[in-house]
DNA sequence: TTTGTTTTCAAACAGTTGTTTGATACAGTT
DNA sequence: AACTGTATCAAACAACTGTTTGAAAACAAA
């Protein structure tokens, strides 16, 4: 709360972070010069070294900036005492979409976020404790309701990111996608409308199987068993 | 079968393609220098010029020698004419993780083409073609044999990016994923075999609840409407 | 050997990079 | 007026980049 609500892009400092971001975000860390970041914010090359003493730690502020920008943008849905899990499910996985994903427009902050996932440097530790960890905790709370019960952790864990993973996959593959995909049913079937619906049926298809599964297992094997899994090898 | 098995590593031509082939992988295109390269092959600064015209060229080719290897390393499974569609799904999903995401060891030759997909070049788009669509074909098939009837292009997609996309999560988010999971459970639970497991389970219930939703769909509306789907806004 | 071709090499080239410098302008305060 | 801390600027710096060069070496065929 104690966050600015938008920058104000009429100081020196903060045009800096408003055009480093895309630019950053378009070819990277190490491919971003600041001439062309000095250049696009039309402040002097030697701004940048005196508002963040160096590259590097302008790269940091922005993706600490980019996340914030995100969160304020698309928040955590919250839901009436008594909503169906179902609902919750396909909420969730529409935020995701919306948040991780944001197909189509697909605005810098969600790029650079990628970035940071698939190659951490330092900044990276505090996404995930303050970013991906609330966000996927919520995820497996509404794993646990739709199962009726506490799974062991690592199966709450795979199923919840056999789901991340469902939506995450349109942010990491989008261009190979696009390239195997007609273009007109790309355009059609693959919008955030239509892949929500999808990988929530998916999903809970999924779920219910496991759910199943765990029954039968059950009612074979005395209750008091912990483990009654027959390796196949 | 033009290809030689393996490159002679004594030839400097294979020296320089054989370690750029890592270092291209680990630090992407831009970040790697020429004389890191030579100097680790124990070659002649200008034999990168000399032997593949530029930088661009000798990156080039080592994506294509990368896909070589690993399609050699790991071939497509064939099938006994009536294996059962289950068993086929999870062979395929065995495949994609031993192939593309290779958890654990992680060869280089994963690593430049995760790279491809995610910021494809020009080499990407015969990636695509040689390589992810032939592969995705067979995955789509298997889906097809399950289902027991042919669906709707989109649909079939769908459901086969949402395999492809549960697979994949643990390549492109192996570090953000092993942050959040406890390091004992990471290693008992996430690991090849496990996932496959999981990630066919996971999915043969959801393509289960997809094959009975048409059906239960086809009940209520004539058998002969074409697509007697009603929106839900 | 001689001749011709291929390969290796040290050195230089021309361009780009992040960062530093020292001067200058501009407030606000005493 | 003089002083003070902040902000801006053009210029330069030093290191690193991919690529080229021209000569030496190695090799093969005559």
């Amino acid at each position: 709360m104690a966050i600015a609500d938008k920058p104000k892009s009429d100081s020196t400092r903060d045009r800096i972070l408003l055009e480093a971001g895309p630019i950053f975000a378009r070819k990277g860390f190490r491919a971003t010069t600041v001439r062309e970041i000095c250049d696009n914010a039309q402040v002097n090359l030697a701004s940048i070294n005196y508002y963040f003493g160096d590259k590097q730690r302008l790269y940091h502020d922005t993706v600490v900036l980019a996340r914030e920008m995100r969160v304020q943008k698309v928040p955590q849905p919250t839901w009436e005492p008594n909503t169906p899990a179902e609902q919750k499910l396909e909420g969730f996985i529409r935020m995701v979409l919306n948040r991780l994903v944001a197909m189509q427009s697909e605005p810098w902050q969600v790029r650079l976020l990628m970035r940071e996932i698939l190659q951490p440097t330092e900044t990276c530790r505090h996404l995930v404790e303050e970013y991906f960890r609330p966000f996927f905790e919520t995820l497996c709370a509404v794993v646990d309701e739709h199962v009726g019960q506490r799974l062991p952790d690592h199966k709450r864990s795979q199923i919840g990111f056999s789901i991340i993973g469902q939506c995450l996959y349109y942010r990491f593959s989008a261009d190979v996608t696009s390239m195997m995909i007609d273009e007109k049913q790309y355009a059609d079937h693959f919008n955030r409308d239509e892949l929500a619906q999808h990988i929530t049926e998916f999903s809970l298809g999924a779920i219910n199987q496991i759910k199943q599964n765990i029954k039968r297992q059950n009612e074979l094997s005395p209750p008091a068993g912990l483990s009654a899994r027959q390796r196949s090898d």
